[in-house]
DNA sequence: TATGAATGAGTCTTCATTCAT
DNA sequence: AATGAATGAAGACTCATTCAT
């Protein structure tokens, strides 16, 4: 059930959502630039071609604007595992399809997920835990396949904690370069990241 | 040799030179606990009992502190660094040694690295540069180390600026989670990375 | 008469202004309960139900709302004190019915007379005149029927001025609490008011 | 126990306490002339010459001059009924004395007053109860003078609760024109007070 | 060495009001 | 009659930094 932004019925006219979100997109590439404290709200009123009035009548606030970045990736995060998950694949597979997955939001929302990387902290009160809950919700989905790879022999005997944080990593840490180089697409990573991976954990025919 | 404090010989007094590192080090603690611009100079004045005028005596600007930390770990780490590419081993061997050397750095001072990680947008004019520089040449220190596997044919012939930052992603991205279990030391996260990506990376006797 | 409604023929139809009155009244609730400056266009809109653009079509201005409330209160005192002062009834008497007309417009218009006797300060210029003016020529009237007791003989030698303001802090002070308790009707308080307060002036038989 | 300012010793040096004490007392001046929420912080800091920074070194924050006036007010009042209780007077003497030092606050403190009395509804959280509470307290005294009086005597059978609030009418409204005359001192006003609030509550000798 | 008062540009946010639709 | 997007000045408050003591 990805994608919940509260209510699927928006409270204001799609034009209003349209600009939001226009709004939501251009704030997040400042604040991937600049960092979420050092970009001003006179900064994004004029990046965004709005007074402050106007500004404020489509954010409400600045940490909502922060949400609505933070929920733009978890909701698509999360709609991608939900695809691997209910393709029935083998571990492995899905693996790589997790993989596939995230690297394309990466590549798709950089500029999102290099804030909802960073700025994490500057969420305050329920938002803390509201995406601290769906962050922990994805890992426990890498964990449990890994889990489920080593029950069926797929896998070699690794700390499926440990090793669901040894991909975390390797993924998450691409939004860093992803797009520096002029690759074609998320998949010219995770192919390698997939091989170099499953390798990595996949149980040897005969012991080394 | 790394570690250059902008001069070997130290402008002030043994003692001051002490002060000033705790407050460093006590500020590396709020820093990575709220962020950088989050905390303010009074909040450091409180945590290092001390009033601003003496405060600004021994950290000279906000931005010096953040220098400082940043300093602490790049010293801390390339010496690491150094000590593996004078070891002579080979290429493998190497990249576990490396890997032991960063996450002891980062589970010895995990606030620094969380701020190294997180606040490098906080830098301004040539720091910005000094440390983008000393990042590139650690990278590169990989990097040399994958392309000597390859070439020694100990590795399989992967794409060794891809892979250099497989490598950085996994162990960098350890800051998030290292010191949350009762580990008792870097190793028993190094050696299964090392176990994992060396395996993920070697040359198969046969094709598989 | 009293109130002068700026022109006796309405300038807009009947429903026009009774809708305007409706708000008058919601709006006078929410400044009595928050204070004028603390009550938003916003916070009128929604309690009226209406738009922004709306709520202007039928106020004008915040300004002119709060001197709508004004001129309710000012209307309905003024009439109360006509009504007594023509009907040529003895000083200790109208005394005691102006302070039953008093209270019964405080017990009617609760909001609208917080309102009046807090928030003069936010009209500004000929506005703060005139409500000065009408208000003056108010307690003159106390003032009047004081100086004909006195005159008469009824009432012992009291200073008009002082004792008029005496009358008049006794009765408006009651708007903090008239309506707390479970009071039938305004005249449970007038009615001993009137008692302390001519027993208090009265001439007595004997001198003390 | 009147004047508890939170602590006796200061935690501030006894320059800053001061000039604090200035601040609250010029501030009270604007409030009382022009509103507290009319009145902006750009505007008190021109009044005490004094930027925004130092301003605030001194306040804390708006609310909390609100409160200090408040404070100041509600000090002084409590002593002077303390001074009352302790007497050991009758209960017509206890309230002319009550009356007298009552005025005498007002007297020398009308613009404090003036704030008191009109921005109550300024205060948010705890500081309303806070206050809420002790004018509570305050006007239980006097109810409890009325009953002792009543008890003994002295005094007509009146409710006390509807004739203590008579007799703050009278008294606290006097801030809107206390200052006005030229007259010399809070007596001139308490005398003839006492005056007609005795006669109007006192035990008639023979029943009217 | 150390204090803390002072600075003033900067922070995010709200305000009453207007106007094209 | 009514909407709600837009304005931009003003709101309260915080910031890193300086400097007389």
């Amino acid at each position: 059930m990805p994608g919940a932004e509260a209510s699927t019925e928006s409270r204001r006219s799609p034009k209003w959502e349209a600009r939001r979100q226009a709004i939501v997109d251009t704030s997040a590439h400042l604040f991937a630039r600049q960092g979420y404290h050092a970009t001003g709200i006179t900064e994004l009123c004029a990046a965004n071609d709005l007074g402050k009035g106007a500004l404020y009548h489509y954010i409400g606030s600045k940490e909502e604007l922060l949400v609505a970045i933070h929920d733009r990736v978890m909701d698509e995060v999360m709609a991608g595992a939900e695809r691997v998950v209910q393709s029935g694949a083998s571990p492995a597979t899905q693996l790589a399809m997790l993989g596939d997955e995230l690297l394309d939001v990466i590549n798709r929302y950089p500029d999102h997920v290099w804030v909802f990387l960073h700025e994490f902290h500057a969420l305050t009160g329920e938002n803390t835990d509201q995406f601290r809950g769906r962050r922990r919700e994805y890992e426990r989905m890498v964990e449990d396949i890994l889990r489920a790879g080593v029950k069926a022999g797929e896998f070699r005997d690794v700390d499926p904690w440990l090793t669901a944080r040894t991909w975390l990593g390797m993924h998450n840490y691409t939004y860093l370069w992803l797009q520096q180089r002029g690759r074609v697409s998320a998949r010219d990573v995770a192919k390698p990241f997939a091989d170099l991976f499953l390798r990595g954990i996949e149980k040897p025919k005969r012991p080394r």
